[in-house]
DNA sequence: CTGTTAGCGCCTTCAG
DNA sequence: CTGAAGGCGCTAACAG
């Protein structure tokens, strides 16, 4: 009822306690736990420390650890949306595949693209002694590096940096490399003089007003990399229609447009997903069958991609990949300063044939 | 060239220098800074070291405060996939949302449903001194709560506990009363005699292979719910379809065979959007219109719900508002231990309509 | 080969 | 009202 002594809360077993059981000082046991070789212990001492740790499940505790040594084990996953927005979460898998071989733990951090709120979380990360950061960015796009960053590990994931001179490690799709691709899915097919883009956006326009301004580079570099691949071949691109936003009813209305004009694209290369499926729709209700009357090729990769019908030849983000990539780099001793890009699947592929 | 100071990497500003700056001791400080009140402090030290602190741009090394307190200011989400999986990760954002607010720092870790890494993971987490855990699972089933949690704070988000006697807080979506919800939606649109369901399992089998063998909880919830629903009044289910899994050819598959029986149904409930979106695709096929004649409802609320045609009336899973209330639950002093449900709103509600 | 010792930066009891 | 000192658990010099 009374008792003197409260039912201790099970105590956490301590080096210290090792050492009492084993017979042997606390550094002994230090030195035999990190195997370290450079104070050679006797087989005997070794062994009777393991046991001992064995019997009183002992673990370090890696706070005092930290403090101790400043490294903590630990980086952190900064990002804008990453983890709300569902685009981008194959991301944050990817890299907590890779951390969990290297005994890492990752901090899931949102900066909802509030500066303030950025710099906050930043500090309380620093405070806690991460040993790298993943910056992250929800689609990809330019970057500014909050300067407190620098002196650490970084990494750039989804983004590049604003200033090209700040010698940070980027980890991106390879959207040019995927607009070749596209080019050449067509090509092969036999496609060659009706090929439309859609979803490029009007002059003066960068991008939908949600995205905070935020330009996205996923439009340039499709689209660049679609006509080096089709210039490459002699061919060129028969017209790009424009859209103000890269959802279903955009691509629904533009391919609407597109495909009511005289001489009719045999393909159409939509710069997402969704635009595809509005595309899709679009040419059934015009009384079209994809793909025998209309090839259609996209990007992303998105779930979405799957469940239309056909599925859609669609180019992947790489985003699992992505995230595996960033993690390793962030905890790369060799620093490097590269831009690594990540080759884009081609999925499904079941929205291309030849032209009618 | 041969410099013997070398350029010292910015060391971080410590309570010591601060004390040093003020001309106070270290412990004045931590008063001070801690804004504690049980020890009178004068009005002119504490200015002086508000003052140096902001000058020095003092930050407290955490590290040395967990080690100190015991308190980390740190929590761990575990759950099997979700940051993997996209259905579920707005929890993420609700949990990071109320963390902020609290100053409090999140671990993201995925078990991939195995247990040898989930231990590991814990056994990690618990050396770094989190503070507390939330259990997450990707959807709403049972599960079996790791010992090693015990003693810490907990909460099960998305998920209940298998022994009950586990007196431990859990947060779940509220799938009974949505599905009394979804009956009371479509009696109020006329329907009554000719509702069937759509989802239901052949005998012997409770889910997909590739979930582990896990029991999801949201089927037999939701029917109960929606059944509960028509006999209040006095109606009563026309019958259940069965499928295999719940992929939207299933729901294709399983709709035409419901809408080609004599006596069709004037409405659909199907157990989740993907069937739902395979219903409308048969209903289509078959010239049937949405929701004239035939109305559609459905659960979960996906991205998926809003990009078909009509977007579906789905009671959406509320995952953000889960998430920041089982953040809430882990960090509250007071324990406790109800299952917490959460309403599950409808959205769209563009597909259903009165019977013809 | 092993043990002693001095911190890492902070909080908090206890003297002054 | 303020300062000195101990210790959280661990690592790594440095003696023995």
């Amino acid at each position: 009822m009374d008792d003197s002594t409260p039912a201790e809360p099970t105590r956490r077993v301590t080096l210290a306690d090792v050492a009492a059981k084993a017979g042997v000082s606390v550094s002994a046991v230090s030195f035999v736990l990190n195997g370290r070789t450079d104070q050679r212990i006797s087989e005997r001492t070794e062994q009777r420390v393991q046991a001992a740790a064995d019997e009183l499940g002992y673990r370090p505790n890696l706070t005092a650890r930290t403090l101790r040594t400043g490294r903590s084990g630990t980086i952190a996953l900064v990002s804008d949306f990453i983890s709300t927005t569902s685009v981008a979460n194959a991301m944050v898998r990817g890299a907590l595949l890779e951390l969990d071989r290297r005994d890492t733990m990752m901090f899931a951090v949102e900066t909802q693209g509030e500066p303030e709120l950025e710099n906050r979380l930043l500090h309380s990360l620093l405070a806690r002694d991460v040993d790298g950061v993943i910056y992250a960015a929800m689609f990809t796009r330019v970057v500014e590096v909050p300067p407190i960053l620098t002196g650490l590990p970084l990494v750039l994931l989804n983004c590049v940096p604003a200033t090209p001179i700040t010698a940070v490690p980027a980890v991106v799709p390879d959207e040019q490399a995927a607009g070749r691709a596209a080019a050449r899915v067509l090509l092969e097919a036999g496609h060659r003089d009706r090929i439309q883009f859609l979803g490029t956006f009007p002059p003066g326009m960068v991008g939908a007003p949600r995205w905070h301004g935020w330009q996205p580079m996923a439009l340039a570099d499709r689209l660049d990399g679609l006509r080096e691949g089709l210039r490459a071949a002699g061919a060129s691109l028969a017209g790009c229609t424009t859209v103000t936003d890269w959802e279903v009813a955009d691509g629904v209305r533009a391919a609407t447009e597109a495909l009511s004009a005289t001489d009719r694209p045999t393909a159409l290369v939509c710069a997402n997903d969704r635009l595809a499926l509005g595309a899709l729709r679009a040419a059934r209700d015009l009384g079209l069958r994809v793909p025998v009357d209309l090839s259609v090729v996209s990007f992303d990769g998105s779930p979405l991609a799957e469940i239309t019908e056909p599925p859609l030849s669609s180019f992947a983000l790489p985003q699992e990949e992505m995230g595996r990539q960033a993690a390793d780099l962030v905890l790369a001793t060799r620093r490097t300063r590269r831009v690594h890009r990540v080759p884009m699947p081609l999925t499904g592929h079941t929205s291309v044939a030849a032209p009618a």
